[in-house]
DNA sequence: CGGCGTTAATTGTATATACAATACAGGGCG
DNA sequence: CGCCCTGTATTGTATATACAATTAACGCCG
């Protein structure tokens, strides 16, 4: 019954937004974790002295927008987090890898801290000469390369990224967890692999290779640079979507 | 007046719905282009014999959606689609190209009826040996070769194809222009051009590409399916977009 | 104890109604 | 003519109410 203290309206805009605002609250802060029950809408609409389509318009957006889940009979409950599988979506290894029931393993190759040159400079949007940690490594799964990273990170806007080795959590899955973005810029194209290419993805050389470049960014600032090398052949992509016409 | 015959309701699932249905109709069809009215609530509300919590639920749907636009005393109308530019859209090479000021030219390699072999009836969705439309061509840009485009189109779906010779419009700007779709699925992939692939894009045998696979629905029927390969080194797609959370 | 019908809690949809907010349209008036 | 004021069409939000659908829980009965 103590939620009822938790739940406040904000008195600003629609009341639905409010109710919308006031349930996400506790979500946001984890105090409701995905799977707990969220009061039924009879108790609300007591609770904030609305009406049930108001309450109900509230739950439905909230349900629509995959926070949270409803049933019949059974109730509203918070969602559990989506797992993240479209193609250009952020897709963290560590995380698709083991879902897919395989063993996962990060290999670091190199790491270093190199002061940003003027191609490097203007891709990262750092000034010349700005320190950039910059990051090789590889991801298998049940042994076998998945994927080759090579990472810069812009040290200016994530400093906290100087102090660590990336040693055996790869900075992909590091930076989706601790640094927030707002946008994303993918570049997809086909290389053949070259000696070095080859020898690190332990491949033929000249094998046709699937090249995802990313940039990653937090208002208008480049956060992060990457490079994603997944041998071609065997890995595909795929996402599905419907238009926005 | 006569939109009145134009919006029907087909009786499966709830009313608003149904009307959601209703106005997409046109709209998809391009019977109501961007910018056009949609009859305001009461009219609708008339027509469909439904409360006005019912059909402002349809257009306020709609609305989120982003198939139209709504203003208080003006009216709603059908939204200008936005500017498709993102990598995995639909990309349109006889448009796209002429934007960038280049000379376009299509050539026609091969075109074919054909029935559905297993494969082809899995992939496409229809009965085996049924009439499928294939048609193999390559897109030119000043003179270069820029994709090289394999379709095959469901004739069950879309009659209209199979009198066409798509000597000079390619498959793809005559569907885009003239059949309406809901969902679209891509699959991105690394491949070494074989000897016929390296003939036909005038490439050396062995070098990387990128192919894109797309299968376009229209409500769970698969209208079409391309595979469109690109020299890998030249050409990069592109797009940005901003995470869903 | 097990199967089966009933009840009840909860969400899903629909209607009728009301008032507020917005912004065009037209008229009165200086 | 230009300005303001009011009327009005249209969408936005809110309430009260009703019934349908789903399914867990309960209780009855063999």
């Amino acid at each position: 019954m103590d939620w009822r203290a938790a739940l406040t309206l904000d008195g600003m805009g629609p009341l639905y937004e409010q109710v919308k605002r006031a349930i996400m609250r506790p979500i946001r802060d984890s105090v409701w974790k995905p799977g707990d029950r969220i009061p039924p809408e009879h108790d609300l609409l007591s609770h904030f002295a609305a009406s049930r389509m108001t309450i109900n318009r509230a739950l439905r957006e909230l349900a629509e927008e995959g926070y949270v889940t409803r049933h019949r009979r059974m109730g509203s409950f918070v969602a559990v987090p989506p797992a993240p599988t479209a193609i250009l979506d952020i897709v963290d290894m560590a995380t698709v890898i083991p879902q897919r029931g395989q063993d996962y393993r990060f290999d670091r190759m190199a790491r270093e801290i190199v002061k940003a040159d003027p191609e490097l400079a203007a891709k990262l949007g750092v000034a010349l000469g700005d320190a950039v940690c910059r990051v090789v490594g590889r991801h298998f799964a049940d042994g076998e390369i998945v994927e080759l990273e090579e990472r810069w990170i812009n040290l200016t806007a994530v400093p906290a990224a100087a102090d660590l080795a990336f040693e055996d959590v790869s900075p992909n899955h590091w930076l989706v967890a601790h640094v927030p973005w707002t946008e994303a810029e993918h570049t997809i194209s086909a290389i053949n692999a070259d000696s070095d290419l080859a020898a690190a993805l332990r491949c033929p050389v000249g094998t046709a290779c699937l090249l995802l470049e990313r940039r990653t960014f937090l208002e208008d600032q480049v956060v992060t640079l990457a490079r994603l090398i997944h041998p071609g052949s065997r890995h595909k992509l795929t996402e599905r979507f419907t238009p926005r016409t």
